[in-house]
DNA sequence: AAGTGGTCTAGACCACCAT
DNA sequence: TGGTGGTCTAGACCACTTT
């Protein structure tokens, strides 16, 4: 399994240990929320000091993708959706009183063939059967994203007859079909409402909008699922430090 | 100077130093670009080893806030404006001939008085003189953002005569001015276009637009700049990646 | 009691930079 | 040649968790 630890090989050890830790959590060898070994066995495993798997270790801390427990243990961490452009919708609930939860609602979901972009993304051709997913995505009941999502029909058979509504995806994808999403890329622009987005998100007729393209990964940076999104402008607000 | 690193204290060793170099800096004891007291000298001056001033050198490395030059030393590293939001416009500039350089028009210069909002982020009465500059900023001469700036014209007496077409105005600050910017916060909304900002940035009445807000800080976090920037939607692409 | 991660130390060797 | 950061090791002690 990948390549062992070399000391002839002129990158650092510690950089050597990520890229093992990093190939074996793509492979599925060590999966998400599994328990990996301590620094002392793998140390003794790579044959290296365990103060050099300590280092690779809080690296892969610091980058989201292990996670640790004093007295427990070291964890494969997930992809962490905090950091999508969806955290910043709805900044301004000013009150946050009860009754503002995020749903989804359906609007429709099918077989069928993607469009050139979904296909172009899913490395699919445009003939591939594929599960379309419309759905609006609401807090507390007001509708904030209407969405278009796409998945391969050939690794969700079956999707299409499942009960969604308020229903988080990808808890289902990696639980009732062993399609964990490990990262994900999203593209953000801005853009004005058409007549159909509008009257769904109920706002005017060229409002503000925000479009997002979200791809998302599995194993072996598979893409298996993209989206569409277009947001209410008016609802919408990102942040950034800068140091 | 702060306080000593004490050994009682609950708080790790490494965080302490952590804490007392962030003090030192915001404080202009240590200046950008600074060459700041290797390991072994800080070491010995707060009196731990020197593994410990390494490691928190790393996580000052790693926050952008020092950065460190193998056989010269270590240095105060100033923010990083690769991450504003402005590196995100012309985003498409397929080809990148030449010619595609950037540049800044000045609309307008005068010594006023704040917008309330203005007056509220620099923390100042309404009453007080503040300068404010109407510029363009352009990509191989296509008018991408055009943006109001207000900063306090007791901090930048004289700035007002000042020719800054096509100038950077930070290093001004900061070499002119004795203002460095040490941080800044940007928030981003979508909008749409009115006849005045269609009209500068070429594009048509109610298009999309990206409305940006900087808040710009000195030392001990006070406001010294802000913002207000309205750039072309169609210029603009956002990327992230969730991992 | 044994195992885990978290902190801290001391020291070695190397590559790089100034002089 | 001496000082700097970069890597790597070995070991100590502590706090926390599980058995």
């Amino acid at each position: 399994m990948a390549k062992p630890i070399n000391i002839q090989n002129e990158k650092p050890l510690y950089m050597q240990v990520i890229d093992t830790i990093h190939a074996r959590i793509s492979q599925n060898f060590w999966h998400q929320g599994m328990m990996i070994p301590s620094e002392n066995e793998l140390a003794k495993e790579l044959g290296v000091s365990a103060g050099t798997v300590k280092k690779a270790f809080s690296a892969l801390v610091h980058d989201g993708i292990l996670f640790r427990r004093q007295g427990k243990g070291t964890f494969v961490a997930g992809p962490d959706f905090s950091k999508s452009f969806f955290r910043f919708f709805r900044y301004n609930a000013a009150t946050g009183e009860p009754g503002e939860l995020p749903g989804s609602k359906i609007l429709n979901m099918a077989v069928t063939q993607p469009t050139p972009r979904a296909a172009e993304i899913l490395n699919i051709s445009k003939k591939t059967k594929v599960i379309k997913i419309e759905r609006i995505r609401t807090l507390g009941n007001v509708p904030i994203v209407v969405e278009d999502i796409y998945i391969p029909y050939k690794l969700f058979k079956g999707f299409e007859a499942l009960n969604i509504e308020d229903e988080l995806l990808y808890p289902i994808y990696s639980e009732q079909f062993s399609t964990p999403i490990i990262w994900a890329d999203e593209y953000m622009q801005s853009d004005t409402a058409t007549s159909k987005t509008a009257e769904l998100l109920e706002i005017e007729l060229h409002a503000p909008v925000i479009k997002l393209e979200r791809i998302a990964c599995s194993y072996s940076d598979t893409p298996v699922e993209c989206r569409f999104s277009i947001g209410r402008g008016d609802q919408f607000r990102y942040h950034i430090v800068i140091r």
